[in-house]
RNA sequence: GCGCCCGUGGCUUAAUGGAUAGAGCAAUGGAUUCCGGUUCCAUAGGUUGGGGGUUCGAGUCCCUCCGGGCGCACCA
């Protein structure tokens, strides 16, 4: 619709400019109005005009609509009219709508795909917890935005590459070692004390299987805390907890392409490259016998430390070389990075390092999430009553399946606090919005099983012109936004632009169902519908896929 | 104290600066011989936290105040 009026509309309005000796404005937005009554597309252009010229725009807009109605065919647009404040408000023929599906049919299984980001190599970094735990509910957002935002990418046809950035060095490592090794020495002896006070301690029961697997594997042989058996401890705590961690991703449905270590930029002598890099450009000092990062010369107030007196870096400064990375080694055009709020305050400072080196900081994308609160009976819920410990990812994959966990991280605005309702979570009905969805799939692929059964046969084209139902309409309409919807979600890396859009498409087509019989329909009547069940059906499974949910055929 | 996020009917929330703020849940009342009722329709419920400002037009942008969350290390 759009791309049939947009070079008209720009037209007419360089026609009007003309007359009016001025420049064609170029902010005009053309499209679907909220309400329905206000046409199928409308256009402020009257009012951008009006602005520039301090004239009514209700005038100009006469005369727009005068040029407009001699250029569009009116067996196409057969209303034009002003309203409003000045918006000029487009009416398409009903049929118009059966011809545009007929379009969209055309693309088959692709609908929703373009080629935006042909050539543009994107990467999507997301969870990135290290391996010293479980990964909890937060990491659960984490995960189902950024896995979702790539998919975005994917249909938008950008070269995305899905990475994952871990630590498996440094403090937090030797924590983990001790952690088990302590457990692993109760084990042998039960008198053995845990302190609760060691707050650098782990204290979490997957501890106590790590060293029990040791205990079974290595019998009393790793008693001594030598650095040598401390480094066992460390390895099997490591691998466990990947492990883990890899399990619950692929229940998530997510891989990685790339697991990137953070100790990699130091022996590759990326991090000194950075340093020196920073060094050169006059952003780097020494002081206290500390290395410094002048961010007050790039703008900011505090400097920061880079480089402990102790020689330790500090996270900041892998932070930026491994952004510099992907930027300048790895040429990736867009970065995007998925954090929880509690990082926020790195960003700034990795960012305007970055910009410092040289590099394009707009590259970078910073999608902040925030906080996961669990609520029960409408109380915040901290501990699994089914393993009396506090809530794991596991944790909600078990109790409620993939496609309901994904889809609840998923359904709510990336920048609010998301509250995940575990009552509503587990009801295996309609007020489950996640079974609304899938419920609307199955039903559709119910109604071709049954003209299957019934020996219908299902006619490759149909005259989809016919549909001309208020309820046909309504679901064409919705069915055809798809492609928009695609875009705009890569555009605000928002996915829950989709779960709401889905939403209003399976609701559309419940109506649909409700008001329109297709089986034992007149014969030509019944191909256009289900040429229209085709078009819609393959709208929820493609979006269900991009949101990484199943599509089921029955339920 | 400083920085970031949030505040929308009872609850959970939507709205590229656009028209009468839109849904879902809960409440009330209806629909259905049918292709899956896990559905549909209707009623009621709002000063978009308060106050200023910018704009033809503000839930949206700016200022300020109030309330909630998260940060603010030579921790990661």
């Amino acid at each position: 619709m759009k791309s049939y009026l947009t070079p008209i509309l720009h037209d007419a309005l360089k026609t009007l400019s003309l007359t009016l000796g001025i420049d064609a404005p170029t902010e005009i937005t053309l499209e679907v109005p909220r309400n329905a009554e206000h046409g199928d597309l409308s256009t402020n252009a009257a009012m951008t005009l009006a602005k520039a010229l301090k004239k009514n725009p209700r005038e100009l807009a006469v005369n727009l609509v005068e040029i407009l109605k001699s250029s569009v065919n009116s067996a196409v647009i057969t209303d034009i009219s002003i309203a409003g404040a000045g918006f000029i408000n487009f009416t398409f023929a009903p049929s118009f709508y059966g011809m545009r599906l007929q379009d969209l049919l055309l693309e088959g299984e692709n609908i929703g795909r373009n080629e935006r980001g042909r050539g543009i190599k994107a990467n999507v970094e997301y969870v990135s917890a290290n391996p010293t735990g479980l990964l909890h509910v937060g990491h659960g957002r984490n995960a189902a935005i950024g896995d979702t935002l790539a998919n975005i990418l994917v249909w938008n046809g950008y070269d995305v590459t899905r990475e994952y950035y871990f630590n498996n060095a440094g403090n937090q490592m030797n924590n983990l070692g001790r952690s088990v090794h302590t457990r692993y020495l109760q084990i042998l002896d039960a008198s053995v004390e845990f302190s609760e006070e060691d707050k650098g301690l782990y204290h979490g029961e997957y501890i106590k299987e790590i060293a029990q697997a040791l205990a079974d594997k290595h019998g009393a042989a790793l008693k001594e805390a030598s650095e040598e058996n401390l480094t066992i401890c460390r390895k099997a705590g490591e691998e466990w907890c990947f492990a883990t961690i890899h399990a619950t991703m692929k229940r998530m449905n997510i891989h990685h392409d790339v697991y990137f270590n953070e100790d990699s930029l130091y022996t590759d002598g990326k991090v000194k490259d950075t340093i020196e890099r920073l060094r050169e450009k006059g952003f780097v000092y020494e002081k206290d016998g500390a290395t410094w990062l002048a961010l007050s010369r790039m703008g900011m107030t505090d400097d920061r430390v880079i480089i402990k007196s102790s020689g330790e870096p500090t996270y900041r400064l892998p932070d930026i070389a491994y952004h510099h990375d992907k930027l300048a080694r790895r040429k990736f055009d867009l970065v995007v990075d998925i954090f929880g709020a509690d990082h926020i305050a790195t960003i700034p400072d990795v960012m305007a390092a970055v910009e410092a080196l040289g590099e394009e900081k707009s590259k970078v994308r910073v999608v902040i999430h925030q906080f996961v609160t669990l609520m029960k009976d409408g109380e915040q819920v901290k501990m699994s009553k089914r393993t009396g410990r506090s809530y794991t990812l596991d944790d909600l994959l078990e109790e409620f399946g993939e496609d309901v966990t994904r889809f609840f991280f998923l359904m709510r605005g990336v920048s609010t606090h998301l509250e995940f309702d575990l009552n509503l979570a587990e009801e295996q009905s309609e007020k489950n919005p996640v079974f609304y969805l899938q419920y609307a799939h199955a039903r559709i692929a119910s109604i071709m099983r049954t003209a299957e059964e019934r020996g219908v046969q299902i006619a490759k084209t149909a005259d989809t012109t016919l549909l001309l139902h208020p309820s046909e309409i309504e679901l064409i309409k919705f069915v055809l936004r798809f492609p928009e919807i695609i875009l705009r979600a890569a555009e605000t890396l928002e996915p829950q632009v989709i779960a709401e859009y889905l939403r209003e498409v399976a609701a559309a087509f419940h109506k649909f169902y409700h008001d329109c019989r297709i089986l034992g329909e007149e014969e030509s009547l019944m191909q256009a519908r289900f040429a229209l069940l085709r078009a819609a059906k393959t709208v929820l499974n493609n979006g269900l896929a991009v949101l990484g949910i199943k599509a089921p055929e029955k339920m």
